[in-house]
DNA sequence: ACAGAACTGACAGTGACTATCAGTTCCTGC
DNA sequence: GCAGGAACTGATAGTCACTGTCAGTTCTGT
């Protein structure tokens, strides 16, 4: 399954994620077409699969504090920043571990950046309940706040990518998100 | 073209969106296929073309101020909510007038949702820089305050849809939105 | 009346995606 | 060991959204 990613990955760098399609990516992961829709659903989803799983786990309730979600935001991306590379050999390169492969096809493919807006709305849809739960924000309120976190990550996510990818992505979303914490003056300053 | 969208939501009312065809849709619109291409790019085009205009049009640029932008947003809605009823016949009832029709699909069809998304990631890409340069914000921080502004509709559109459309859209802005006025200190109270 | 632009329909083709069936492997109870 | 079922995989056929192109038509401006 990480077989095919990886070589999928190697296909869209090399011709482009258009010009790939599913049948060369079964052929050059050995495994059948069906076998690719299987794990994936569909051509995006081979690039943006459980990319916002980080948001997915429910041990991520703590980390995600309602009193200062921004915090909590800003405490998960770090932690997948600094998570020991994948199992992937060192020799392979920063290009195969780095965030920077697969997110750059976040922003340059209108496909896959639709799938990734998709993804960004589930986890939201997720994440808004426990917002409405522990905080004093109502419903709406809490609809809004999730969607202002997520999609404001998802923004400062591209001006990381669009500065280059250079400096660390949690960055970005601490200065990007810093208006967000206004919402919650009791944790200001 | 308008023709091209009532005879579809007709056929997406009586079948649903995923058991009707762009070339039904054709026929019933005594048009080619072709053209409901050139006019809509997509089968969820039909649905969501141009329904966030709203947001395009340079002259909202007075609207959404952005020393309160979401006053500004608040008026737009407004605005859209209390436009004098589309041309049709009086006779043809509430149903094809009100948003509700088309907005419906937005939250049902996933299809046409990911299509809202990529609409409203459009608007908020426009309105970026505007924010930027006329406020106080990095632009980083006004791609995410826009961000934040823009998906904070659509959850509060949302939230207005699930509520079966009763109030007024203007409704759920006002309340959803509440949390983020506090980015504006200076306009606060 | 005429040249060119703008619009439309017809046609052929690509490829993502679905549904289904049959074969294989793996795990369980006896 | 071995029947039986669940889980996984490959193969096939089919649908349909979408693209590109070309020819015919209508609508300009001069």
């Amino acid at each position: 399954m990480r077989m095919i990613q990886e070589r999928a990955l190697d296909l869209f760098d090399e011709r482009g994620f258009d010009a790939v399609t599913i049948e060369e990516i079964a052929v050059a992961a050995e495994v059948s077409p069906s076998s690719v829709y299987r794990y994936f659903g569909t051509k995006e989803g081979i690039l943006v699969a459980d990319e916002f799983d980080l948001m997915n786990q429910e041990e991520l309730v703590d980390l995600l504090d309602p009193a200062d979600p921004v915090e909590g935001l800003l405490k998960a991306v770090r932690a997948y920043e600094s998570q020991p590379p994948a199992d992937v050999p060192q020799g392979e390169a920063e290009a195969v571990r780095s965030p920077w492969r697969r997110v750059h096809y976040f922003f340059s493919e209108p496909s896959v950046r639709m799938a990734v807006l998709a993804n960004i709305d589930r986890a939201s849809q997720r994440y808004a309940p426990l917002l409405a739960s522990h905080g004093d924000l109502s419903e709406t309120q809490a609809r809004v706040v999730s969607n202002a976190l997520a999609f404001g990550y998802f923004a400062a996510l591209e001006r990381w990518y669009l500065d280059g990818g250079v400096r660390p992505i949690a960055d970005y979303v601490e200065e990007g998100l810093a208006p967000l914490r206004r919402m919650w003056p009791s944790t200001d300053g």
